[in-house]
DNA sequence: CCTTCGATGAAATAATAATTCCATATTTTA
DNA sequence: TAAAATATGGAATTATTATTTCATCGAAGG
């Protein structure tokens, strides 16, 4: 009979793995064998019949059994159901998660959770954007953007790292583009070149940093065509934008990510890119 | 016997759902019920046994393989083919995904395929983070960054962005920090404030920025510990860091995403303000 | 070199699950 | 409203799968 482990069953994948990998040494061949096998191939173990994995790892199926008491499960079945649960887990809806890990976090900061929470919101976010964002307005906001003279980029606080990679890589791409930054007031001046030929592109969520709603708006008066991201159909952009994005980030631990919002980004960046240069006679990229 | 649908088998997930929903109105009474047991709840279909999800549907285990045969499969295990395939595609397409959306945009720039480029490369660099990073490594940085008197924040260019990102947010959360911004050299005087009790946070991706490397250099060797954020264990930055992070983020169109990095420095962010409300013996958030 | 003990392979067995069958109920249609 | 067709429940059957057993192998220790 084989001695049962002192330490606790791992309940989830994360635990089985950490766990096999402080045994790898102590493991006799084969069982070494399926466990690499499990390791690289969690899906087949999640799927497959103790036969069937017995074949893809090159053992017999006896050997699973083995390997999953070696490990203190009583049988290859129950260890199938961690495998199986961490394909449930992943799968099981983003607000399902988020709202399983904020409450882990309750009881303690465990790091690698606070991580997890961003990762997941960032992809709900993600999916969010794909699902709703409207085609016609992406095109309509590059061909703006595209026909601009200058680019003005006008972002503060959270939305400020958007708006200086956008800055960067439109610099890389050869699109002429002004980042209006600083709180000290020097935006006024900046403001004051911009003609109905340039596009400003602003960057806004709720609480509305003021300075960027009065810029975006002063330039707007002076004719100059806006194209905005911000986050509600009542959003102070929406008033005088020409074009604006409606976009949802999710959050975790009150910090909204800016996963969608920098992929929109990055695609009207490139969008921009490529129109400028397929006007200019180039072949697109 | 019942007669085989004219219409070919769904191989996938989206063509079953299809193939029911235009069926709906025709199905008899308990095979609906499970017809929508089943797209409600795909997993308990993919992981369960006819039996098990015979209770929780409400029927007969019959029903399962009579509602399979309804639909042209020949029995109830190949209908959860399709279910258990879904989770599985879930776990590996990204790469298949991308040259797809790669291929399209070469026959003329899409703007929205570039959009989905972009999303579908963060949802890449996300799930690889989830995958690869070490929790330890993790721990490790959030404990040294808690204990600087000031956090220096370093990065240029691509990785810019993110380090706004941070000072911004770490200055929301209170904890002292100094954000190294200008190319313009002033970067030499705010480094020589900096002593072993602060510690650098660097971000810095291929090709490496001279500037952040240099100051990233000098920093350590006049004591300051470094966290660095990079791409490859062959990073100049790893050879004097305390702690590295190794993030591979995926590209579309020749931009690389920035949404595990961006995620990965929330997750830092807010473990340092919460250690630090932790150690300052308030509650954590 | 022999002995012992854990590891392994292969086949037997037990458990579990899918499928079929048939009696009964329900709906449809003439 | 009667007859036919279809759907349903429940149990019996068949198939599949996990697990156990046992003989053999191979390494470690004396």
């Amino acid at each position: 009979m084989i001695d049962a482990p002192s330490v606790e069953l791992p309940r989830d994948f994360d635990g089985l793995r950490a766990l096999i990998l402080s045994r790898r040494d102590t493991l006799p061949k084969r069982i070494a064998q399926v466990a690499a096998y499990a390791l690289d191939n969690p899906d087949e173990i999640a799927f497959g019949t103790a036969a069937s994995i017995a074949v893809s790892s090159g053992v017999q199926p006896s050997t699973l059994i083995r390997f999953s008491q070696h490990l203190g499960f009583d049988g290859f079945t129950s260890l199938q159901g961690v495998f199986r649960e961490r394909l449930r887990e992943r799968n099981s809806s983003y607000e399902e998660r988020l709202s399983t890990l904020r409450a882990e976090i309750q009881n303690g900061a465990d790091n690698h959770r606070i991580l997890e929470g961003f990762l997941t919101a960032s992809s709900k976010s993600l999916d969010a954007m794909a699902r709703t964002l409207d085609q016609a307005t992406l095109d309509r906001a590059i061909e703006t953007l595209a026909e601009a003279e200058t680019i003005y980029i006008l972002a503060r606080r959270r939305s400020y790292p958007v708006a200086s990679y956008v800055a960067y890589a439109l610099g890389k791409l050869k699109v002429r583009n002004q980042l209006v930054e600083s709180a000290a007031g020097l935006s006024p001046e900046i403001v004051s070149f911009a003609t109905p030929r340039d596009v400003v592109l602003t960057i806004s969520f709720s609480p509305y940093a003021p300075d960027t709603i009065e810029d975006a708006r002063a330039l707007s008066e002076r004719g100059v065509p806006v194209v905005a991201i911000t986050d509600s159909a009542f959003s102070p952009l929406v008033q005088f934008a020409k074009v604006w994005f409606e976009v949802a980030e999710a959050d975790f631990g009150g910090f909204r990510t800016l996963a969608s919002t920098m992929a929109l980004a990055m695609a009207l960046t490139v969008g921009v890119g490529d129109a400028r240069h397929a006007r200019s006679g180039q072949k697109p990229r």
